[in-house]
DNA sequence: TAATTCACTTGATGCAAATCAATGCACATT
DNA sequence: AATGTGCATTGATTTGCATCAAGTGAATTA
């Protein structure tokens, strides 16, 4: 499951885009979301260096799987990925989304074993960071080792409020805060907070809110009748926000 | 909020039991599942240096509450303690149990304020681990660093599988996986794993599984009435182990 | 001893979302 | 143009659990 190219390939005349794994973290647009945040410049050198950047990955692709060996965190440089454990029976269940300048693959240091699958979602691209050498470099830069243990903790709170939509929500208020979530997470990357194109599919939506596609289908249905949205496939334009926090029932 | 308490003070003719707040990691019988685990000797003792002992709280009373500024870590010493968060509409959703042994309260690193609260279910002893030391000691320690990032990364990997209970299991299921986990949790602490006393109410049971109370009672009359289990109240025996195995839908 | 409270159990009914089934639509293949 | 395939939508029906309501038993208090 190596990804490592040779960070000497292709080095001239080549403009930086969204997919260019050619990016350092000092110069990535993703740093101030990403890990480097808050650490000084050479500091940020020394993480670049341990650093990996593949190759995009096509849709569908696997970054690791259920049972691998852990080796490496990663961070979404492009794309969007999808964590999901597989059920004793086979099922799937996805346990997140990533967006560029998220980190995903910390749930493997428990057992140093990958305790869910990750794949891709369309294209993407991410920078693989080696456990082993964040470690050591955090033991040393007491400013890396609090962000990281930040990171981590971001994700138990993360997955505490989905438990909590799981267990306490109805299928309007699931599908709103997801809405919610994406435009707030595309407003952190300067994007439009309020016109934006869902990368997952209705499935992988359900799945994630435990509702069958249906209903997810449904919900969308209704809320464009409500006028809150304009939903055309994958294109979402949230047209009354207020509206949609309201049916969402959160506070914020 | 400070629990902190002399460690001079009842030092003389103190047999240690369950709630014995002068035992040290270095003789605590629960340091091979707690923090401890992999420290060399003089390690362990400068460990129990930064670690706080608390009197006993008695049922039902706070640890710390959502929106608390976040100062440590805690290691349950005995009795249960539960993690809950409250709803923007004011419900409760459990998010966790926790047993001797076991670590609560890393949510609150992300945000340096606790994301959920906690609370004792019964009489419970803890240990309070400032956790801006238990950082900088880590810097120190590779061994505690490492099994620190397990603990983190065993909390994300635990609510994911409550994701997963929560989305994709019927009530039955989700019933007999927590008795599963509970009966395993108890067989770590060289407790009975078929004979035990459950310490939470059915009213927290629900609240965890996403359940009413009277659907977990329903539950397990069925679960009795099938001669998976004998149920007094409280108190549980685990009958026939396969049984209920099969009931929680797992390959284990 | 009776009364109050609390945690739990049991039964009857209703509803939100799952399931089953059909259809529509975009896009690729031939 | 015809055919297939994957994804999304919509409608009809079923169902698992919530809700509402009442009842039990143990512990606490009067």
């Amino acid at each position: 499951m190596s990804i490592y190219i040779s960070k000497s390939a292709q080095d001239d005349g080549f403009k930086p885009c969204a997919h260019d794994y050619q990016v350092h973290c000092g110069n990535c647009r993703l740093n101030s979301i990403c890990l480097p945040l808050s650490l000084e410049s050479d500091d940020i050198q020394q993480l670049d260096d341990i650093i990996q950047r593949s190759k995009p990955l096509k849709k569908g692709q696997h970054l690791y799987r259920e049972g691998d060996d852990f080796q490496s965190v990663y961070a979404v440089r492009s794309g969007t990925l999808k964590a999901y454990k597989t059920t004793d029976d086979g099922r799937e269940q996805v346990t997140g989304f990533y967006f560029p300048g998220e980190i995903l693959g910390m749930d493997g240091i428990s057992k140093n074993t990958h305790a869910s699958s990750a794949s891709t979602l369309e294209t993407s691209a991410v920078c693989e960071i080696p456990f082993s050498s964040l470690a050591k470099l955090s033991a040393l830069m007491p400013n890396l080792q609090r962000h990281f243990f930040q990171l981590m903790s971001r994700e138990i709170t993360d997955d505490q409020v989905l438990i909590t939509l799981l267990s306490k929500n109805s299928a309007d208020e699931r599908v709103a805060a997801l809405l919610l979530s994406i435009s707030a997470r595309n407003a952190r990357r300067k994007l439009s907070s309020t016109h934006f194109r869902l990368p997952m599919s209705r499935v992988d939506i359900g799945n994630y809110l435990g509702l069958t596609v249906e209903t997810v289908s449904r919900v969308l249905s209704r809320m464009q009748k409500m006028e809150l949205l304009c939903v055309d496939n994958k294109e979402i334009e949230i047209l009354d926000m207020p509206g949609v926090r309201n049916m969402a029932n959160v506070a914020s």
